[in-house]
DNA sequence: GGCTCATAGGAACGAACGTACACAACGGCC
DNA sequence: GGCCGTTGTGTACGTTCGTTCCTATGAGCC
């Protein structure tokens, strides 16, 4: 009589799709896009097997909405930033706050940045994803910078956000402040 | 009669578990460390099944063999270059030359980096080839280059290569070359 | 020539995968 | 309240995977 009969999330669940989504970001965050199965989502979100493939026609469809919406996050956050600098001087300080505290400070951004660099040199609807990613990131660069130096900051960026990512010992805020003046200023 | 009765490598076959390895980096560059399976290599190679996991122990050990040949190729060929150069603005040139003709100029490398770098990130055995990559590219540029330099050079380098094998317009040797100078020269 | 052991070969196992599909449940409309 | 179409659920299928294991072979030594 005092059974718990429903163990399981609501079966009448709206936002289901978009809770999706955000697991499957952490699945790929915790344990890579490998490892990003139909299973290991399904048992992470908390819902049953046929619930992905319900609601997303292939696992590369949901992984592709999973990296859009956090390249979404990511570019917005640095274009905020970039858009609130009110001089070249304090754009490229806010590239160093930007590296060294919301990515380099957050593992969690760093992984999915490397994981979706991967993923998307063979899969070519998450390749469309990367490009945007770099065309935006670069784009929120030139509110301050020429082009030219622009896409240079960006390939020492995508340089170190690698480095911190593999490397044991990352570098500094100075460091980075140091590279960039002398690469941009 | 005059059938064809071994259409496989001859049965006694030294030099195999060299062989492997290098199949090995062909079928990760050709189809990404995902499809690297025993089954695809041992197709590649034209050796049954078995013979994979009679020369390693694991798929891991085989693939941490594979990337440490291609490890070794590419920082000695880099080493090289750097003693090579008389003096630090040849080592730039030198530098700008290894980008932009070895790496950029070979898909199949730049390939083979990102795929490393992916399975580096989830792989602790495959950190340490990368770890040894990095110390080893960074030893070669300290021979012209101080070591605070080294490392910001060694970074953007990163960033330009990956930028390279995923964007769609990769900068063209010139550019590369003054990025270089404007953070080392 | 015979013995021996490292190497070669192929079949088999259990596990995990993506996907398909038939059925259950329920909100919205009459 | 009863119908209907959307949404949710669970099982099953076929494939592929890493790995194991048993057998066959032949080169090197006596």
């Amino acid at each position: 009589m005092t059974s718990v009969p429903a163990r399981r999330a609501r079966r009448h669940d709206p936002g289901r799709r978009d809770r999706l989504v955000d697991t499957t970001l952490d699945v790929i965050a915790e344990q890579g896009v490998a490892a990003a199965t139909h299973r290991a989502i399904a048992r992470a979100a908390d819902v049953p097997l046929g619930s992905l493939t319900y609601h997303f026609g292939s696992l590369t469809e949901l992984l592709a909405a999973a990296f859009t919406r956090h390249v979404d996050a990511v570019a917005e956050r640095f274009d905020e930033r970039m858009r609130a600098a009110p001089d070249r001087a304090a754009a490229l300080e806010a590239l160093v706050e930007h590296l060294t505290g919301d990515l380099l400070g957050s593992p969690r951004d760093l992984v999915l940045a490397v994981e979706l660099y991967v993923a998307a040199a063979r899969d070519p609807a998450l390749r469309a994803v990367t490009q945007d990613w770099m065309s935006r990131s670069r784009r929120s660069l030139e509110r301050h910078l020429d082009r030219v130096t622009a896409r240079e900051v960006d390939a020492l960026v995508e340089g170190l956000v690698l480095h911190s990512a593999l490397s044991t010992d990352p570098m500094d805020a100075d460091r980075i402040r140091s590279a960039l003046h002398r690469l941009a200023g």
